[in-house]
DNA sequence: TTACATGCAAACTGTTTGCAAATAT
DNA sequence: ATATTTGCAAACAGTTTGCATGTAA
């Protein structure tokens, strides 16, 4: 049986020093659930807790945060950054009209047929949107 | 049997006038197989075949062929628009260290089991990207 | 001739960075 | 005590926009 981590603790094993603001966003993030944010929405909820955070730092936070694997980072269109607190391998919905992104249960949706990958090269991973519009 | 138009047929059909500057890029981008470009590249490859156009024109030409159905957006990450010329459905490798994307052969890669979408939606389209990674 | 397209520069958005002040160890 | 982190404002990259000029119909 593997006890949890502190979120102290998680993140100082991840080499992030457990700062007031990082042990305050990665509550804010790990707490409840899977989360899909963005900066702006992570700062905004931060501000409504009463976290003071200076946008800037959520930034940087978000950054670190994915490059110690804590989150992952989903591509979905040029002008926002949306950060996955799940980060094991699934796939997504886009919701078009209101850009909000969900998760797509695992097992809902099977990739098969893996193309040959060019010599040199591995798969760092595949990300799968599915988007939906509004029927008319 | 179906005659191919003509640039500036195509884009009268879409609601585009032909101008020096849309007949141009359009030219550039589906003269020769597919491409995946994004606005600075053609902008470049323009400038370098002596077509005067202004990065701007080619930042409003893109949207408007996109728009028109004429192009695919590729959502990649966060910092630059990728469009596709091929408008079919298609899926893509992206190669992380050289920020380059590649078509994936059709049939090279299958999509089973689609989840069931919430009500009143449809599905849009479905993106996938295989990320490649060197293997160090 | 008239509506639409272009080019430029300025505006804008999301994100990153430099540096002094604050904080964790 | 020392190295790291924060916050702010300024810098930055990619993209969009306003407006005078140019062009297609």
């Amino acid at each position: 049986m593997q006890t949890s981590l502190s979120i102290a603790e998680k993140l100082r094993i991840s080499g992030l020093r457990p700062t007031r603001q990082r042990v305050a966003l990665a509550k804010l993030l790990f707490s409840e659930g899977d989360r899909h944010i963005c900066a702006e929405s992570l700062h905004a909820d931060a501000l409504a807790q009463k976290v003071p955070v200076s946008l800037a730092t959520v930034y940087n936070t978000l950054n670190q945060f994915k490059f110690a694997g804590l989150l992952r980072e989903v591509a979905i269109e040029g002008d926002r950054s949306y950060y996955d607190t799940n980060t094991s391998n699934h796939f997504h919905f886009y919701n078009e009209d209101e850009g909000r992104l969900t998760d797509i249960a695992p097992g809902d949706l099977v990739i098969s047929g893996l193309p040959k990958v060019p010599a040199g090269k591995t798969i760092d991973r595949i990300d799968v949107i599915v988007r939906l519009k509004k029927i008319l």
